[in-house]
DNA sequence: CAGTGGTCTAGACCACGCT
DNA sequence: GCGTGGTCTAGACCACTGT
């Protein structure tokens, strides 16, 4: 059943024409494939052969596999949209244009306000290289580090870990855990203590989780993550707020932006 | 050297040790990992067992292997950032404010003119349900199908899919292949045509390459794509161009957006 | 209990990179 | 030629899932 003139390995084979009949439809997601016994047997190859095929297509990220049950398409999970208006939302809020914030972390905050819970850590430190560009100041300087779990129906939807400036928040309630998650977001704890915030940038990229990470946010493999580095700007383009890192499952999520070309 | 009593198997030790001695800085990107061989003898396995820990590097895009070398810490490549600003300097070239686009595909016009080529392919086709969906037009509706691999020093950067309506572009320079690319991308062609683009969605997601991405652009396990789909709206908020699918290389892109939060 | 995947072993042969 | 990784085999024992 494999073709042992071919250049390509049995294993690739293997995985080639399961590959092929998820793509076409044949095996739809959620349904089961061959197990290990019934590849050995289709295409008389020895279990690890077999086994190399299934992991090929779990590093794809095309199937699960569970132990005692077998492997299985996998499900396309309803990604959420993260909408960068609702940085425009937020400061909206900040400046009481309206009377409530419209998200939370990018998640609809009316509706969704009592599904959603955030694991805080909060801690002073002093700024990496990274952060300490990210804001414009020199390295070393204090600022207080924010890290954020953000779980909505108990599961994990973002790992952000942002920091502001110890000068600017020491003593004030934005330093107090206990506070979070704040109404409108870090630009609304700014706006508490009479920053207006002008302007966002988000910088996007990509990458396979790591392990801690695929744990907290129960990834499976073949999932990669989006990263988002943000800094959030007041007047002049000074960097008030910086999240050094927001991590989202990439199969859960997706980021939505909007430019307008007028000038 | 391994532990027998741990719960967490021997390979994962193997694993867990040499990502350590990547994280820690002790194995820096470049630099060698220990052969199977070293690894046999170092950690009393079998060769299974210790090609499953470089396997497990391998999918997390922490090391590349090389037969007949051996495996390697990853070397982080050097990423392009992808502005979102571009957007506004295609639509100044095309509202003719300024002389010549800032950039193509993203890349800077003026200085990598000489060093880009884009490889073409078009097609007249019927709107998929998901493109009609985007283009908010019935399906099946005819479209121009243009497919475009971008590539910068003969290295592929960017697969695009793009569609614009047929009923718009027949006929015109625009659906010409030879003449991309297009100066301002394809707010410029639209501009040639007299159609004024007004914004520009983007949704951004990431997942694992198929194998034939992986093969164009040349990723090395362990990368993921990131994923844009992309519609350029013009007066009304109506889509005249819609690109399903701009494919990236994760590990050589970081896309870039600002919001002014001013109302 | 049978069926499933998870881990591990010892051993073989092949292909690539370099000296 | 030697050291490296790539593929493949046969066989063993364990752990989980469901009847």
């Amino acid at each position: 059943m494999t073709d042992p003139m071919s250049d390509r390995p049995a294993y690739n084979q293997v995985a080639e024409q399961l590959r092929q009949r998820i793509y076409s439809g044949e095996l739809p997601p959620g349904s089961k494939l061959p197990s290990e016994a019934g590849l050995i047997k289709q295409y008389n190859v020895s279990r690890v052969t077999a086994r190399g095929a299934i992991k090929e297509l779990q590093t794809e990220g095309l199937i699960v596999t569970r132990q005692g049950k077998g492997s299985f398409v996998r499900d396309r999970e309803p990604t959420r949209r993260l909408h960068a208006e609702r940085y425009q939302s937020d400061a909206a809020y900040a400046a009481k244009r309206i009377a409530e914030p419209a998200t939370s972390y990018g998640f609809d905050y009316l509706a969704d306000r009592e599904r959603y819970r955030v694991d805080t850590s909060f801690r002073e430190t002093r700024a990496s290289p990274r952060v300490a560009e990210l804001f414009g100041i020199p390295a070393r300087e204090a600022v207080l580090e924010r890290r954020l779990i953000f779980y909505i129906d108990d599961r994990p939807e973002q790992i952000i870990t942002s920091y502001l400036l110890h000068a600017v928040v020491r003593g004030t309630p934005v330093a107090d855990p206990d506070n979070e998650p704040w109404p409108g977001g870090a630009i609304g704890a700014l706006a508490s203590l009479g920053i207006m915030a002008v302007a966002v940038e988000e910088s996007v990229r990509s990458r396979m989780p790591t392990p801690e990470e695929a744990d907290t946010l129960r990834l499976a493999t073949g999932v990669p993550v989006l990263v988002i580095t943000r800094r959030t700007l007041a007047e002049d383009n000074r960097a008030v707020e910086v999240a050094a890192d927001i991590v989202l499952p990439a199969d859960r999520v997706t980021i939505d932006y909007r430019m307008d070309l007028s000038e």
